[in-house]
DNA sequence: CACGTATATACCTAATAGAGTATACACAAA
DNA sequence: TTTGTGTATACTCTATTAGGTATATACGTG
């Protein structure tokens, strides 16, 4: 079965993830506002059933997808490792670090945070 | 060029990104570390590179990649339509609309959430 | 310069995915 | 039962992708 990374790789599932965000559909529905044929509908409805993205019920002939958030949760779970990259609140901290950074190279000139000097970077060496 | 969602469906891809979230790697370091070859190494990198996941910086023969957060913020920020399903917060939303539901159907015996009651599925039709 | 190290790239191949078309199946209405 | 509607699936075709091997390029050392 696909990772949950590669199931929303795909263009159509994400946009039939979106609309499913709204509210549930049916596929007919899905089909039409996302203007794909209705194999393709099924198809990928398929591949995000059974990677727990969507459940469905039956409605007489149709059935009724939803979304089912798990997967999406393993996402967000996945991306925590990184958030303090783009948090605000790393800004503070980066700007400490600079701050005890520039304080330790004793440098009179505020060196900028991406300084290249060449002192702070590992030797070259030979294996 | 790829997609952010394609790039991250790779799971090589994905160690990379997590290794460069510790610290910054050479492509040797990467290698030895993920049990990966050479090229196919330095092809993931050019990968990442090229859709902003990364950037490099020279070092005699080496080279040091290091995080872009760009592309996984844009990740992060594709999943908020989504996290309203798992967020603490909806468990209550949930529960109130629910507490509403039950009032307008008059109903004195208390409803669970999935609930199958036929009258509040639209009617089966033919088009 | 010759040689070792570090990385990038070209080329080939096997596997896979997604779209399209046709068809099967389930249900409902007449 | 016949017919129309809604959905799933089988089959085929094409394009893309990732890995492997070989090679090119850049740099450093002696």
């Amino acid at each position: 079965m696909k990772t949950v990374f590669e199931v929303i790789a795909e263009p159509n599932r994400r946009a039939i993830l979106s609309l499913l965000a709204l509210s549930e559909q049916s596929v007919g529905e899905i089909e039409r506002q996302l203007r794909m044929t209705q194999p393709t509908a099924s198809k990928h409805l398929r591949v995000l059933r059974e990677a727990g993205f969507v459940e469905s019920t039956v409605d007489a002939q149709r059935r009724l997808y939803r979304l089912k958030p798990e997967p999406l949760h393993e996402v967000d779970m996945w991306l925590a490792q990184f958030r303090r990259f783009w948090s605000a609140r790393l800004d503070a901290l980066e700007r400490h670090l600079d701050r005890v950074h520039r304080h330790l190279d004793r440098s009179s000139i505020p060196a900028k945070k991406k300084s290249k000097d060449k002192a702070t970077r590992p030797k070259p060496r030979t294996r």
